[in-house]
RNA sequence: CGGGGUGUAGCGUAGCCCGGUCAUCGCGCCUGCUUUGGGAGCAGGAGGUCGCAGGUUCGAAUCCUGCCACCCCGACCA
């Protein structure tokens, strides 16, 4: 059967694709560049979601929700935030439709009805929140503001791609507003390594930490922290960011507190986000031609089980056991679903849960209820155990475990093996074109030097990492002194 | 916005050069029987404004004009 996804050395992006679509987790929409969002995408999602809102109030962190439209002189008042994303935004300039005149049925805008001032969807909330936040703060005692939003953001990027980069996207934003700038760089830094504990223990995806260079970094921000995660084609992915604002945002909105000592101040802000990108990093990290490949630790469900049987009387045995070994199971808190449609046959059904990624596989037949056993298979590494009823949930909680473990440890040495250290430039293009993912370079620091490796071989500086020792060395491009390496890559 | 390409059933496509039983094939869908431990087989069936609007012609999926949409390559990017 040809049930093969393509190949992914030859296409990549078709790769992704296939499984996008196969695995039923999205689509294009009607919408120019937006996706839907399918029930088991959203699931995973909402996973997602569930972990990082623990992870956010367990540092101290609310959730809250501000509006969607940014008044454009709200949205100019932080010039360099501003230009940043002034290519990339769709803007609001009526209110209202009107019936074409000699065309019943047709709409068109009408012209009385424009806006005295544009309304810029948001493509980022900084502009709207600290608008807000300057009603709130007048003292020290206001402070910290700790708020999330789980939020849409629009930005309307040339090219689009299902998860990626999506004109809308889903996500979460942190704002927050602290009295000093240690405590700011302090939470920027927190929420940095929040992301990295998260997308490591959760979605099994190793990263590295580090901080942008001035041109990679936030527009608006004085330093930017980032997770950067190696896709299996030996491309970059950026995972996540926080931002540590200084006080551009507090002067651009005139925000200030009183101080203990009585003194006017500017607030020090950061803010940090991560969005339904990491459903693509997931996608490009674990998934193999079978489809999807997902941790335990987010699979909307860690179990299926699948009923085989060749009458009216086994399909009720079956079903019997399998709804005792379901409970059974989420007695421990496992995450089962049994799968007893009679409209598909059971080798159907295998390939469609190993195109979701479901973890693990228990089918039960008749074979099984003779021998007071049942089948397991390991979605990981696609092999199959037969083990006895009594030994199944001591079993299925130790592999759920061990398989959560495995893709991490898998995508660490993965991403281990493609860090390549480089010390000159004709080495770097080759690495860079033979084996990929990231190199390990030193760099003289300046933007014109990150600019002319970026034009001759389309590799940016991903990120300065945050482990990074410092040593003597020579910029592999320009062959000037050098403190420390930095991460080069492709990206996407 | 520059360069290239494509629009035919839910999806993927043939046909377009040279206008006339050409609306083709595969997947999917529906019905029936046989099947069910790795995407079932056979038989029958449903489904189309050929992207849109004009034009040429006795006749247009096919030729011409205009428009629209999407995809790929560059600039942008979570």
């Amino acid at each position: 059967m040809a049930n093969k996804l393509t190949p992914r050395e030859k296409d990549y992006s078709k790769w992704y694709n296939e499984i996008v679509v196969k695995a039923d987790l999205a689509e294009n929409s009607s919408v120019r560049g937006c996706m839907t969002i399918k029930p088991y995408g959203y699931a995973i999602w909402e996973k997602m979601q569930a972990e990082l809102d623990k992870m956010f109030k367990a540092t101290g962190h609310e959730n809250a929700y501000f509006p969607l439209f940014v008044p454009k002189s709200l949205f100019e008042a932080e010039e360099r935030n501003a230009e940043g994303f002034a290519k990339e935004c769709a803007v609001v300039t009526h209110y209202r439709l009107k019936n074409k005149e000699n065309k019943p049925g047709k709409l068109e805008v009408d012209p009385n009805a424009k806006l005295e001032e544009e309304l810029v969807v948001r493509p980022t909330s900084e502009a709207v929140i600290w608008n807000t936040y300057k009603s709130w703060i007048q003292s020290y005692r206001d402070l910290p503001i700790l708020i999330n939003q789980w939020a849409n953001v629009v930005r309307w990027e040339m090219r689009t791609r299902l998860f990626l980069r999506t004109t809308e996207f889903l996500w979460q934003e942190g704002h927050t507003a602290h009295s000093s700038k240690e405590e700011a760089l302090d939470e920027a830094k927190l929420m940095n390594q929040v992301y990295a504990d998260f997308v490591e223990n959760f979605m099994a995806i190793p990263v590295i930490q580090g901080t942008k260079t001035s041109s990679e970094r936030f527009a608006g921000a004085e330093e930017t922290y980032c997770i950067e995660a190696l896709m299996q084609d030996g491309k970059a992915l950026q995972a996540g960011t926080s931002h540590f604002l200084g006080q551009n945002f507090a002067k651009a909105f005139d925000v200030k507190f009183a101080s203990e000592s009585g003194a006017l101040e500017h607030v020090w802000a950061t803010s940090w986000g991560v969005s339904t990108r990491l459903i693509g990093a997931l996608i490009m990290t674990h998934s193999d031609d079978n489809g999807l490949v997902l941790p335990p630790n987010l699979a909307p469900f860690q179990v299926i089980i699948i009923p085989i049987y060749k009458n009216e009387e086994q399909r009720k045995q079956i079903s019997y056991l399998a709804e005792k070994i379901k409970l059974s199971l989420e007695a421990k808190n496992i995450r089962v679903k049994y799968d007893n449609r009679d409209k598909f046959k059971p080798g159907y059904k295998f390939n469609e849960y190993e195109l979701k990624g479901v973890p693990l596989r228990i089918s039960i037949g008749p074979k099984d209820l003779n021998k007071g056993s049942v089948e397991i298979a390991r979605r990981d590494t696609l092999s199959k155990t037969i083990i006895s009823q009594s030994n199944l949930v001591s079993y299925i909680e130790n592999n759920i475990k061990k398989i959560q473990k495995s893709l991490f440890d898998r995508a660490k040495s993965f991403q281990d093996q493609k860090i390549t250290l480089v010390d000159n430039f004709v080495d770097f293009k080759k690495i860079l074109h033979q084996k990929g993912g990231f190199i390990y370079a030193h760099w003289d620091g300046t933007e014109s030097t990150e600019q002319a490796i970026k034009k001759h071989t389309k590799a940016t500086i991903r990120c300065i990492p945050l482990n990074a020792k410092e040593e003597d060395g020579k910029c592999v491009y320009s062959g000037k002194n050098s403190k420390r390496r930095v991460l080069f890559a492709k990206s996407y």
